[in-house]
RNA sequence: GGAGGGAUGGCUGAGUGGUCGAAAGCACUGGUCUUGAAAACCAGCGGUCCGAGAGGGCCCUAGGGUUCGAAUCCCUAUCCCUCCGCCA
């Protein structure tokens, strides 16, 4: 969520801020609702300190001995105005509350112009595409070739968007994951956690995925209650720190977690269907960081760093690009995406997203810090990134590790966790 | 699933329907003392919203209710603890 103070005071700036994003803010219905709710604040205010007043000079009475009846029947109706004035507050304020909750997060003045995917910038490319002497596969030719991904099956059980892993292909997998949460733990200095992969709704709105984003969810019916599958480890990790105020010797906090993601991809029919690009389920290692305000930026760089590492050690080629303001998520006031080379399909495709959100995730999990040059409470800055999706590095390493026999050669980080195995 | 008990500031913890935004302690900040530190002593010290300010509002888990007035009484929900049952 935007600061409120900001957006009231500059209105007009912060819509042309928005316009980075494609997104129009309606500055005229904003500014109306604002003007409404401090005039009923106001009132109702008012009304409050009556009453509290005169309560007050009735329990006085009271202790003296006095007569009250007269008192009371001075503040009759006082309670029916209060009711009907805190009424047409609270419809005021909930209306100006889901206008701001639908606002997305500013982006930064260095985030390029640009409307989607295709106007993003290229920073740097890392590592240099493999010459085949053969004509590459995809990764679902190759899945094929060793029964070991398994799409059929999985639509059997489930539906589509699934897949079932079988043999070395699915301890490679295995052995991704626990490669990627050792990496970020014992070089990185991440604090490896363990979460739920069901979260409340309180849990979805301080990350901002509520209430817009919500169709992007799998619900769980709990009882009378709706619990969500979560969409990223981002959501229960970065909420470890909703409604905390944090020791400043505490931060940076930096947390990593191994979960499944669950999405709906509802807007997404006909998308990368083929293959495990684009699944309702898939693994990914994530990097959460809770920082002071100052370092935010440093340390969007340093968790880039920490994902690319991952690829470097697998010799994977990659190139990081900065997403432009169109192709930015809701709450990331910046977005460096990693894109892998697939092979098989002659292109870079994303692998890991980091972002900085700034404020915008702290301000609605009220998130803070105290800090100490002013002693007071004061919003956190928090950042995510995955570190890697594991689905999508299986397919990389089997695109880019492929032999013309139609094998997958192990990459040399991997092979301790795959018990030696050098070739599958 | 059943029976009880609880939730109060950064933390611990008192609180009789009416000078209670809330005792006390810890922690923290400043000062005195000291070469310096510790100890001791003195003082300060919740958050948030509106307002230029003066000032005012709201917040004792959350949401309702009773009342002129609720941290305090009633209802509901959530979470935690104890015991019984069941269970990977």
């Amino acid at each position: 969520m935007l600061d409120a103070k900001l957006v009231r005071s500059n209105p007009e700036e912060v819509a042309a801020l928005l316009l980075k994003k494609g997104y129009q803010f309606p500055v005229a219905q904003f500014t109306e609702l604002e003007s409404q709710r401090r005039e009923m604040q106001m009132a109702t205010e008012n009304l409050q300190n009556e009453r509290n007043t005169r309560s007050k000079s009735i329990g006085k009475a009271k202790a003296a001995g006095e007569d009250i009846q007269p008192l009371l029947a001075e503040v009759a109706d006082l309670g029916s105005q209060l009711d009907a004035a805190k009424a047409r507050l609270n419809d005021v304020t909930a209306a100006l509350d889901d206008l701001l909750s639908g606002v997305p997060n500013i982006p930064d003045s260095s985030v390029p112009e640009g409307a989607d995917e295709n106007d993003n910038v290229e920073l740097r490319r890392w590592g240099t595409p493999a010459e085949f002497d053969f004509t590459p596969l995809d990764h679902v030719a190759l899945g094929e070739k060793s029964g070991e991904l398994d799409f059929e099956t999985a639509a059997k059980l489930t539906g589509s968007r699934f897949s079932v892993l079988t043999g070395k292909l699915a301890r490679m997998h295995r052995a991704l994951i626990q490669f990627m949460l050792n990496t970020q733990t014992e070089e990185h200095g991440y604090t490896e956690t363990y979460v739920p992969y069901m979260v409340n709704e309180d849990s979805l709105r301080g990350t901002g995925q509520l209430p817009k984003f919500g169709e992007d969810l799998f619900k769980v019916p709990f009882g009378e209650r709706q619990y969500y599958l979560i969409p990223t480890a981002e959501v229960p990790v970065t909420n470890f720190v909703r409604d905390e105020i944090i020791d400043p010797e505490r931060l940076p906090l930096k947390f990593t977690a191994h979960t499944p993601c669950f999405r709906s991809e509802a807007g997404a029919s006909g998308k990368d269907t083929r293959g495990m690009i684009r699944q309702h389920q898939f693994e990914k290692v994530e990097m959460v960081q809770v920082v002071e305000p100052s370092r935010s930026w440093e340390a969007l760089e340093e968790m880039t760093g920490h994902a690319e590492a991952i690829l470097q050690k697998l010799n994977l080629p990659y190139r990081v690009v900065a997403l432009c303001g169109g192709d930015l998520g809701f709450s990331a006031a910046k977005t460096h995406d990693i894109e892998v080379w697939l092979p098989g399909q002659n292109t870079y495709r994303e692998i890991s997203s980091v972002s900085n959100m700034t404020d915008f995730q702290a301000r609605r999990l009220l998130a803070r810090w105290r800090n100490p040059e002013t002693g007071k409470p004061e919003l956190v800055h928090t950042l995510n990134g995955s570190g890697l999706a594991v689905g999508r590095t299986l397919l990389a390493i089997m695109e880019n590790y492929q032999t013309a026999e139609g094998r997958i050669r192990v990459p040399e980080a991997l092979i301790p966790y795959m018990g030696g195995v050098t070739e599958l």
